[in-house]
DNA sequence: ATCATATACATCGAAATTTGATATAGTTCC
DNA sequence: GGAACTATATCAAATTTCGATGTATATGAT
């Protein structure tokens, strides 16, 4: 049984998501920007504290940058019934659209690599899905 | 034998992505540099032109982004021998100290993780670290 | 050789983004 | 009801990025 190297391990996936993340921009859309709308793709209505956690902005950098995507129509904000300081952020159809074509892209784009692999290679990628998603499940377990 | 679902492997490695690029900021570099770095960690001296082509920023952007990491000495720049016009661009010691921090970062984080893994499933990510590798190296060849 | 054209990079000013400090409004607990 | 805390907003300064354009070097056709 191989033995796995967590540091060669590491290299490969930096490695990888230079051809994974780098997509052509989307309307003028920052990385910031668009990581704000796959948080919140992901994590349904979240507060701006909530955001704050996951994102790597402080917190009046991402006010401003909710209100000018709330001004594009990517999201939107309505107020938390349960605490009347607070407002529920959450995607609109346009927003949810931009997080879509841009996983669709990747879709493409990973399909067409995994066309050219052997099939035993396509089995190993298949098994390790699972066990890539336990990892960030882990992960989440810990950092509620 | 599995059946290689793309769409979910996308998925997957979208989310890993969350836990595995977002770390604390360093030295007040912003996403741009870090990604400048790990470029020229990779790939020996670089053109600016052949940085270009991996960034996603525009060229003045980059001639700016490039002075001031070399004004922090955090890269050097020396004139191309080859060619009047261009100087080759590659990494100080304290640069590439930047890039294996965070890679030891990344390998402390991940090795956590992996810890809390199955024998099985981490035979699982061994095997896997090799097409995933193929993989980074197809998408290379046809995007010389 | 010479001139036209292409390439590599720099410079400049404007627009956009992010930050730190601080303000405001709502909530909780005693 | 008031102190202490929390969620979010505002504002000015610093940083980043961009589009347009300039300068120097290289290349290729004549």
């Amino acid at each position: 049984m191989t033995e796995l190297d967590v540091d060669r391990l590491t290299t490969v996936i930096e490695d990888f998501n230079t051809i994974f993340i780098r997509l052509p921009g989307v309307r003028r859309l920052n990385f910031s920007a668009l990581s704000v709308l796959h948080t919140l793709d992901r994590g349904g209505p979240l507060r701006l504290t909530d955001l704050l956690a996951t994102e790597q902005l402080k917190q009046p950098a991402l006010t401003s940058l909710v209100a000018k995507l709330e001004q594009d129509g990517l999201l939107e904000r309505r107020a938390d019934p349960t605490d009347g300081r607070a407002s529920l952020i959450s995607l609109t159809a346009a927003g949810a659209e931009i997080v879509s074509s841009r996983h669709a892209h990747r879709v493409g784009k990973l399909a067409h690599l995994v066309d050219q692999l052997t099939p035993d290679e396509r089995a190993v990628l298949a098994n390790s899905v699972d066990v890539l998603h336990r990892l960030t499940q882990i992960s989440r377990e810990e950092t509620p």
